[in-house]
RNA sequence: GACCUCGUAGCUCAGCUGGUAGAGCAUCUGACUUUUAAUCAGGGGGUCGCGGGUUCAAAUCCCGCCGAGGUCACCA
């Protein structure tokens, strides 16, 4: 892009105008050509993203990762060298006990994530359990990350100066708290801007007496030395922080700060983050005014809803936390991917446990191939490449498909695979071996109400109700089963040809027809419906089905 | 109180910088000696939340209103 290009760009904080660059009209150009604008001719493009590992790291705050991601990509298709800088906010004190957790942890409250023990005792934190199980989503999404950790950042020593910086400033930042505070606000709370301005250290101090932050700050020398009073204890003392790290900055001024010391060129949000008056604007203001430098592009994403959870069965001790990984064991990592990224931050969409997924799947499937004909828009191709779909990728099995057939086959790949065959459908063995434990998990453990299960024992119910011809039916498929049956079409045609009758009409032949099969699914799997029944026939245990058609 | 998003076919949603309303699913019809949780072709179905405005032209831009959801003003 040109310099001048760049300039016309925008300055606005919203996503800019469309450029020659984003001739797609794809968001993320359009991000891109802001970054590029604003930040012309630099050596390395930084993208963030940063979590705060309080919990369960849920789906909604991977969009965090997927937004930065995309634009990542973008900046490198461009040619630009760009990186990918995940903080994890570990630093950040307890706050609060999530559901689940035993009560007890409210011992830890104000302590720093990284100084609660994992409550499982596998972790050698609170922290790391979660940090832990996200990091492992990200490979498994081909996602590489530069990781920080906070706290090993704050206790390096790394900020020490910007924390001195910051308390040598503490009228100004003061200041600038106040601008974004509202009278209504201040009198609720009962804050005083005068006794604001006064009192008011732009820090956090893990007392070394209780290990929390249940702090006040007494008084500042100008260097590194700072006086507390541990407000559990009641004790008091003097630290140099250079030597005793247990300083952290506030959210509202940690956050301008990083933008500064890691070079943040782009970094997206939630809506929390993003309201007026809310943290970001504060903190560009503390970048701006204190640290003298624009903040990051941003953009603001809207939050990721989530259907068909059923209650109990999900891991209801976590509150009903939905993490990357959950989503893992039903999404393919480029679907994920593909879902997260194919919107403008600033859509919802909804990701989905129940049979939505069928849908998504298909999608999916039917986009991939239209990329693959050479059909697909560049704004399409560019998210399907994004995701990490490629011109080579083997054909699909369908993920309904995934799930009827895996069960007939008790999941076994080889024998879908020859069961495809037989039947003609065209799927690769990679893809089969992809989706096939997608589709056990997504059935067996969200979808539980969907399995196909024959029954224990014969229908008795069902069979009283049936008339001597459609008994003879159920006999005569018995009798073909018993014998040697050499395929699935001729299978498939004598069950066809069972209800035949020279005396009936086409309409009613086929009315027949139906009526036999629904018998069959309804001695063998207690429902009207169910998979193609040749297919099923030929798959299912012949000597059990045998024992159900006896009747 | 401020701000944000959404409101387009029965359902889920596409519609980028304005130019005669789109897809998938569902439904209906038909084909395949086969109305099966696997095929194919075709059809029907929308006053684009409501009301103004700008324009030769608005689902698309502007203003107002209604409805749904959300965020902040504590902390992060």
């Amino acid at each position: 892009m040109s310099q001048e290009k760049a300039f016309q760009a925008s300055s606005s904080s919203v996503i800019g105008e469309a450029s020659a660059d984003s001739a797609d009209g794809l968001w993320v150009g359009k991000i891109a050509d802001k970054v590029l604008a604003e930040f012309p001719d630099q050596e390395l493009y930084t993208c963030a993203a940063g979590i705060s590992p309080s919990g369960i790291v849920h789906f909604g705050n991977f969009r965090d990762v997927a937004t930065s991601y995309a634009v990542v990509c973008e900046l490198r298709a461009r040619g630009k060298k760009a990186r990918f800088l995940f903080s994890w906010d570990n630093y950040d004190r307890f706050r609060k006990v999530p559901v689940g957790v035993d009560p007890s942890f409210s011992r830890y409250i104000g302590m720093p994530l990284t100084s609660v023990p994992d409550p499982e005792g596998q972790f050698p934190s609170y922290a790391r359990r979660f940090e832990a199980e996200f990091e492992e989503s990200m490979k498994d999404l081909g996602i590489t990350l530069d990781y920080r950790y906070q706290t090993q950042e704050y206790q390096s020593g790394r900020y020490t100066d910007k924390i001195a910086f910051a308390l040598q400033n503490r009228a100004q930042a003061a200041e600038i708290q106040l601008q974004f505070k509202t009278d209504k606000g201040n009198q609720e709370k009962g804050i005083d801007p005068e006794t604001f301005r006064q009192t008011y250290f732009p820090v956090t101090v893990y007392s070394r007496f209780s290990g929390t932050d249940k702090v006040q700050v007494l008084s500042y020398d100008g260097g590194t030395k700072l006086t507390y009073r541990c407000l559990m204890t009641d004790k008091v003392e003097q630290i140099d922080f250079r030597e005793t790290p247990v300083v952290k900055l506030p959210w509202k001024l940690d956050w301008a700060m990083r933008w500064g010391e890691e070079q943040v060129h782009f970094e997206p949000s939630g809506k929390d983050h993003m309201t007026p008056g809310g943290s970001f604007d504060v903190n560009a203001a503390f970048a701006r005014e204190m640290f003298g430098r624009k903040p990051p592009v941003p953009q603001m994403y809207e939050f990721v809803g989530i259907q068909g959870v059923k209650g109990g069965k999900m891991s209801g001790s976590k509150g009903g936390a939905i993490s990357p990984a959950m989503l893992l064991e039903i999404y393919e990592p480029t679907l994920l991917k593909w879902l997260y990224m194919r919107r403008s931050p600033m859509q919802s969409f909804n990701l989905a446990f129940d049979t939505e997924v069928y849908r998504q799947y298909d999608e999916f499937d039917r986009e991939v191939a239209s990329f693959q004909r050479g059909e697909a828009s560049p704004a399409r191709q560019k998210i399907l490449q994004f995701s990490g779909v490629t011109q080579t990728d083997p054909a699909p099995l369908a993920f309904k498909q995934a799930v009827a057939l895996g069960q007939i086959t008790q999941w076994q790949p080889e024998k879908l695979r020859e069961l495809a065959e037989k039947s003609e459908i065209p799927c690769s063995a990679a893809s089969i071996a992809a989706r096939l434990p997608k589709a056990q998990a997504w059935l067996t453990r969200y979808n539980p109400e969907e399995i196909i299960a024959l029954r224990d024992g014969p229908n008795a119910d069902y069979a009283a109700g049936l008339d001597d011809k459609r008994r003879a039916q159920i006999a005569a498929l018995s009798a073909f089963l018993k014998g040697d049956v050499t395929s699935i079409p001729a299978l498939d045609e004598t069950l066809y040809s069972i209800p035949k009758d020279p005396a009936l009409t086409d309409k009613e032949t086929k009315v027949a027809q139906r009526g036999f099969f629904k018998d069959v699914y309804n001695l063998l799997i207690g429902k009207d419906a169910g998979p193609r029944l040749s297919t099923f026939l030929w798959a299912i245990d012949r000597a059990k089905v045998l024992a159900l058609l006896a009747i």
